[in-house]
DNA sequence: CCTCATTCCTGCGGGC
DNA sequence: TGCCCGCAGGAATGAG
């Protein structure tokens, strides 16, 4: 499940192997994964063939390739979303989506997505900031990130410090596995309403999320199976750094207590009820 | 404006 | 052995 590590792992593949190429040609093999190009996959061919890859940036969970027609293609992998480079040869994906012919003949871009939920589209004059991406915050490791500005409107929200997390608009890049694992670190419980939160608890639990993507981005990412892999198809194992997701029943690493699941926005949230007091 | 539930999608694994 | 159901969940959308 791609998050911010995963994607920043994926973005550093693309900056090493198609930064600097010319696209020959532009292949679209399922519309959904163009949907938000609203123009549709011929325009998307058209507005891409012929131009140069300058630079490989990412806010938060989105990717954007700027172009030197001054566009960018503009990129999120959703729930299960690859950029593979693949030899010309290697046989197509079975969800093989997009795929981009450069022309140094060398081995092709391949956007490859089971289950859809990811994408690209064509940011006309997006070089710098993608306007579909305007809407969502910076993500803690940008430099111009405001711990405060953070800390200030997380308290000003009427709602649980787990969904004030997830919500894009506030932080962007953490997801479900590291939002459990922040919170698991600053010994917070998700359903903790997060206007109650001391200003010393928010800026603890902040540290924690920068801390914890900061050692996934450099163990790789996280991979529970073949769906999150990096531009040459490789895992990561930051699985082995995590202390709450996926561990139900088993003992929390710092008192033991058997780690509980529990389920809430559609999705499952684990935390060890002996560190984490809902209050 | 704010909060929150719903929807999209495919593969996998459990239960019967 | 096969079928059905629940689950995985990021972000857009619309309801209230």
């Amino acid at each position: 499940m791609p998050e911010l590590p995963e994607v920043e792992t994926v973005r550093a593949g693309l900056e090493q192997w198609v930064v600097g190429r010319t696209i020959k040609a532009v292949e679209v093999n399922h519309p959904r994964s163009i949907r938000r190009h609203v123009a549709g996959a011929r325009d998307f061919a058209q507005l891409l063939k012929g131009r140069t890859i300058t630079a490989a940036r990412r806010r938060g969970k989105f990717l954007w390739l700027p172009l030197d027609s001054s566009d960018a293609i503009v990129g999120h992998l959703g729930m299960s979303g690859q950029m593979l480079v693949q030899p010309r040869t290697a046989p197509d994906e079975k969800h093989l989506h997009i795929r981009f012919d450069f022309t140094d003949r060398g081995p092709q871009l391949r956007f490859v997505d089971q289950r859809t939920f990811g994408g690209l589209a064509v940011s006309i004059g997006g070089a710098e900031l993608p306007e579909e991406i305007a809407h969502i915050a910076k993500d803690p490791l940008e430099e111009s990130f405001v711990d405060k500005e953070f800390v200030e409107s997380l308290r000003r929200k009427r709602t649980g410090v787990k969904r004030a997390l997830l919500d894009q608009t506030l932080i962007s890049g953490v997801g479900n596995i590291y939002a459990d694992e922040a919170l698991w670190r600053a010994r917070i419980h998700g359903n903790r309403p997060s206007d109650e939160l001391s200003r010393q608890a928010a800026q603890r639990l902040l540290g924690e999320v920068k801390a914890v993507l900061r050692e996934a981005i450099e163990a790789g990412g996280t991979s529970f199976d073949a769906l999150y892999v990096n531009v040459n198809g490789e895992s990561g194992y930051f699985e082995r750094g995590l202390n709450a997701y996926g561990r139900e029943g088993l003992p929390c690493h710092r008192c033991g207590t058997p780690i509980k699941r529990s389920t809430f926005m559609n999705r499952s949230s684990f935390y060890c009820p002996r560190c984490q007091k809902e209050r």
